[in-house]
DNA sequence: GCGGTAGTTCGACTTTATTCGTACCGAGGT
DNA sequence: ACCTCGGTACGAATAAAGTCGAACTACCGC
């Protein structure tokens, strides 16, 4: 999951009035171990499921989660959720908000974001 | 990736005239994040991967793969696949012979061993 | 019985990931 | 000026994975 910060470009789809994307993998450069890595964490796949579940018009801070951990600990996983090209993030004046790279995923690994719509969380209770 | 070892039954086909397969989930029991996590790493992708393109009849045994590891470490990288339920592991007299759970992958994440087939390893020349 | 084969288990080590506190930044409101 | 809000960066502690040598098992052929 190390990334060569190097190749992390700007999004391909060029903003219209949009804020900047934060760095990413480029759609080719989307390496599917690294997807999986990153979508390998009840937390992480919570964020995205519910982000393909709740999209409605728009981008979302990572308040609207409401995950109950740290703000350092939500940063370190979105972070690992942009840097392995499964969320795109952008600085709106003070938030950072995200949404899934829905088009680049189905172009590089079709079905895959339908496994994590469908996927639901471990009853805690045994 | 942790298991529950006691939830670790036998296959649910049972074997005909087969060797017994080892400790696995069962199909209701496999949870995509243990899986995209099994499946997280190049080498296990290698073997997966190279499962699903060459099955000819059977169970490939795991030197089968040619994979330039010491023992000892292919022994961990099946049993992470074993344990995830990606692969189902027989006792064929000494050897170990692996496949992978095709039906059962097939019937909780349809799609996903495509993603695995379709997988080509990153160039390690830059 | 010896050596080869196919693989396990154990234990130690290294590497990587996760968690989270603390300190900090920058914009807006009062 | 100061507080709050939404977030980042650093760093340290802890947990989890990966790597691999060494010793071991069990079976087969000679």
């Amino acid at each position: 999951m190390s990334m060569t910060t190097s190749t992390m470009t700007g999004p391909d789809t060029p903003p219209a009035d949009l804020p900047p994307a934060l760095p990413e993998p480029a759609r080719e450069e989307l390496r599917l171990e690294a997807v999986l890595g990153a979508l390998s964490d009840p937390l992480r796949l919570t964020i995205v499921r519910k982000l393909l579940l709740e999209r409605e018009a728009y981008d979302h801070t990572c308040g609207w989660f409401e995950l109950d951990r740290p703000k350092s600990s939500l940063t370190h996983h979105f972070k690992a959720l942009r840097e392995a090209g499964v969320l795109r993030q952008r600085q709106y004046g003070l938030e950072r908000r995200s949404r899934v790279r829905t088009e680049d995923l189905d172009a590089r690994f079709p079905g895959l974001l339908d496994l994590v719509a469908a996927w639901e969380p471990a009853s805690s209770a045994g």
